[in-house]
DNA sequence: AGCATCTCGATACATTATATCGGTATCACC
DNA sequence: GGTGATACCGATATAATGTATCGAGATGCT
């Protein structure tokens, strides 16, 4: 997948107190739609805010014990369905990773930009959300998700 | 993923003439592009358009000796990255499965509605493939590959 | 306190996918 | 028709990704 061999590092993620501000939204969002922000919750969107690009799943376990030790594989995919089901975070299918949440509140739908190059991804609004029930009620479907993920190459890696 | 528990059995594929004709077709359509319809590639072909919906390659790699005898994973991803890269097939992300293009040659971009319940699926033209690149280039990427993938339910699992 | 529910850690396992290697088929060219 | 280059195949082994289950602890409700 890494298509070219260009000399730059891609995404920086959060730190210091951009990263605790992030993560107090989080917690706030999280009460507010009832849930409990617990600690492998918190440490694993910690991880994806600090990654700032998506991560898989068993790079999270390798460094998800604040002590350096990995942790057990349904830990990290339990926190990170959680975080998907409140939208904090999103799957990236086509990757097999996840990615902490760009928009605000109120975007359940996201649809991505991704490079193929540096691993950076963009998340945008989704591109024609009308379009897609249009289509599907032409053809008697009731769509519920949608999955949009557009691959090619970031600025800095297509120069 | 199976939401529903209704008593229908979702898609019919293609069987007898309709089948070898459009293997034909298949054939045709690789050799025009200057590659080899294998014994594989086509048995691969073959077991997809059969099916006529998504299959997972391990169902697939079951079912795949004509004498009743799996075949070896390697030699199905290998038969289904071919389909897929001539346009013959397509990769759903979202449900890790393969399906047979239903579009003729023109159709490099594919979307796909897809029901939770009965597992069909429709290919569909792509939604709005000028406001990707749109919203794209905003952001300097350039756009290669889009995969659209629509959940939900299929008229009949609706109903 | 007593009870229901949610969450966690751990073990084990299931599913999905790829690296590699040696042999065979095909094709272009002489 | 031989010769080399390339594409393809089968087989083995292993890697990467994801889940089922179970018992214990935490939380919240009455």
């Amino acid at each position: 997948m890494a298509e070219c061999e260009h000399d730059h590092d891609g995404p920086e993620g959060l730190s210091g107190h951009h990263l605790s501000h992030a993560l107090h939204d989080a917690e706030d969002r999280c009460v507010r739609a009832g849930e409990r922000m617990t600690q492998p919750r918190r440490r694993a969107l910690e991880l994806l805010l600090e990654a700032g690009k998506p991560m898989k799943a068993y790079d999270l376990i390798e460094i998800f014990g604040e002590d350096g030790r990995p942790a057990k594989p349904p830990t990290v995919y339990r926190a990170l369905d959680f975080l998907a089901k409140l939208g904090l975070a999103h799957r990236i299918e086509s990757l097999n990773a996840y990615v902490a949440c760009e928009m605000g509140e109120r975007n359940h739908a996201a649809a991505f930009l991704i490079c193929d190059c540096c691993g950076a991804t963009e998340e945008v609004e989704p591109f024609a959300p009308e379009k897609v029930q249009a289509a599907a009620s032409k053809s008697g479907y009731i769509i519920e998700a949608v999955t949009v993920e557009a691959h090619g190459r970031c600025g800095a890696c297509a120069s």
